[in-house]
DNA sequence: CGTACGTTTGATCTTTCTCAATAATGGTGG
DNA sequence: CCACCATTATTGAGAAAGATCAAACGTACG
């Protein structure tokens, strides 16, 4: 499947937020393929909507999860913490993106996760999610490839944090949240709205609120960014990308069609 | 399942040395539940055994995997480099541990596996593995909460990268191998052998190997560790967990038994 | 018994953190 | 619409953790 260009995607998008379900089936379908039938089962699904306010938990570590939420529309992310109380987020997910996969099959989670923004979530009865991955094998081995890109997207922030400097680190989560985007269709050659405080930011690249600061407003004058409230814009997406040493690989998007972040 | 006090776990890792498979077998039944049914399923694949020397690439960025190979011996690791060329060891494998489960499935790797020491590993055909997971139910959910545990280590190391400092960031995988090794009959309360140079230790850190040097020497003087060559032991396990940290829920073990390391 | 690799140590430099203050922004009630 | 408050962003100065560069020391192995 070829992806559509970014006008006509945007355009998608919006229809697309008629059903909760249609997100969902377009996130898998970014990595995997699926068939007519599939495609109809998940729309089936059964799911009752709710509005989170900013901060609230969907999973808190300890919990025994008993649902799974697709993110309809907002923000949200996966926190660790230390003994000593400092937060660590460990994963952003974008609208359209379940929330659950981690923690579904586990008996007792491992982190927390909480909604960055006011957001709408679906709710689909776990049991309901799971007989469908085992009745239907295509769709049980997309939710596993999904599994499995965001273990890649892990591994990619460890070296990310562990072996670039602030710099690039940054650049690079900028990066990764333009390509993730982009694929729902929510960015563009206009860049797109990074609903994220700076603190926030600092809690996702390991760096202090302060240092954060320094590094946004040396893209910035150095020309890597373009900042207008809390919208991020590429004037020169290769050089942005080259300074981030950002490969899109790690996150197994179907192969690219035209795009605003090429070349 | 309770486990069985440290001694008798030695005994039966040597006596499990006899079948590859018995170690892939104790591994899943580390993490979930299997029948007599599944355990012989499991027993009867066919494999071909081969030994590796320290280095040996078993995957490599860019590859589509086509085999699934459990170290029988030895280690392993997952390795990422920058463009500039430093590395970062994102995850590293003990005895008994399957490679490819996070390769297997996707179209590309993102990353490199390499032996740390000579290693043996027993290549099992990737489409007999992947018969048995459709066919047993309980098998295909032991290698899917496998690789969810996977995925929870690439969180803590996120974790540990990003917000702790060298001494508990390196103390902290101290324990977590202490455990990890302890499950698979590789440690007891004289500690265990780790075969990985402080250059090795030091790109699994996001350290230099200087500043890893310096840091294990200050963790042995204050008697957090005590060093043999290459083996780790622990003077008192109880205050070396305070120092790094070290909370194991993330491994997602079986509910503990006795061992060396409880308390 | 060298040679190569790994470990240890010293001195100095850089990045990032910490602490502290000031400025800007967004939302709220009047 | 405005004044006020809380949150977030920005800036400065000094401190600290960790990196870098360079050399010496050990140890295993051919």
């Amino acid at each position: 499947m070829l992806r559509a260009p970014a006008l006509f995607r945007v355009e998608t998008f919006v229809a697309a937020t008629s059903s909760p379900l249609d997100l969902l089936l377009r996130k898998l379908e970014t990595h995997s393929r699926l068939d007519e039938e599939d495609r109809q089962a998940i729309l089936a699904l059964p799911y009752t909507l709710k509005t989170l306010e900013a901060q609230s938990y969907t999973v808190r570590e300890g919990d025994a999860p008993e649902v799974c939420a697709v993110l309809v529309s907002g923000f949200a992310y996966r926190q660790k913490l230390t003994g000593d109380g400092s937060r660590q987020i460990v994963a952003v997910h974008i609208p359209g993106e379940p929330l659950d996969f981690q923690n579904l099959f586990l008996d007792v989670a491992d982190h927390n996760v909480q909604t960055l923004t006011r957001a709408e979530v679906a709710i689909i009865p776990r049991a309901e999610l799971q007989k469908l991955a085992r009745s239907r094998a295509a769709i049980g081995h997309a939710i596993l490839v999904a599994i499995l890109v965001e273990a890649s997207i892990f591994r990619e922030w460890v070296l990310n944090i562990g072996r670039r400097d602030a710099r690039s680190r940054l650049a690079h989560v900028l990066c990764e949240f333009a390509i993730r985007l982009e694929a729902q269709g929510l960015a563009d050659e206009n860049g797109y709205e990074l609903p994220m405080t700076q603190e926030q930011l600092a809690d996702t690249l390991g760096l202090t609120p302060v240092h954060v600061n320094r590094t946004i407003m040396a893209l910035e004058s150095q020309g890597f960014i373009a900042r207008d409230k809390r919208r991020i814009r590429f004037p020169d997406w290769r050089r942005m990308r080259d300074l981030a040493d950002f490969n899109q690989r790690y996150l197994h998007l179907e192969p690219q069609g035209s795009g605003a972040f090429n070349g």
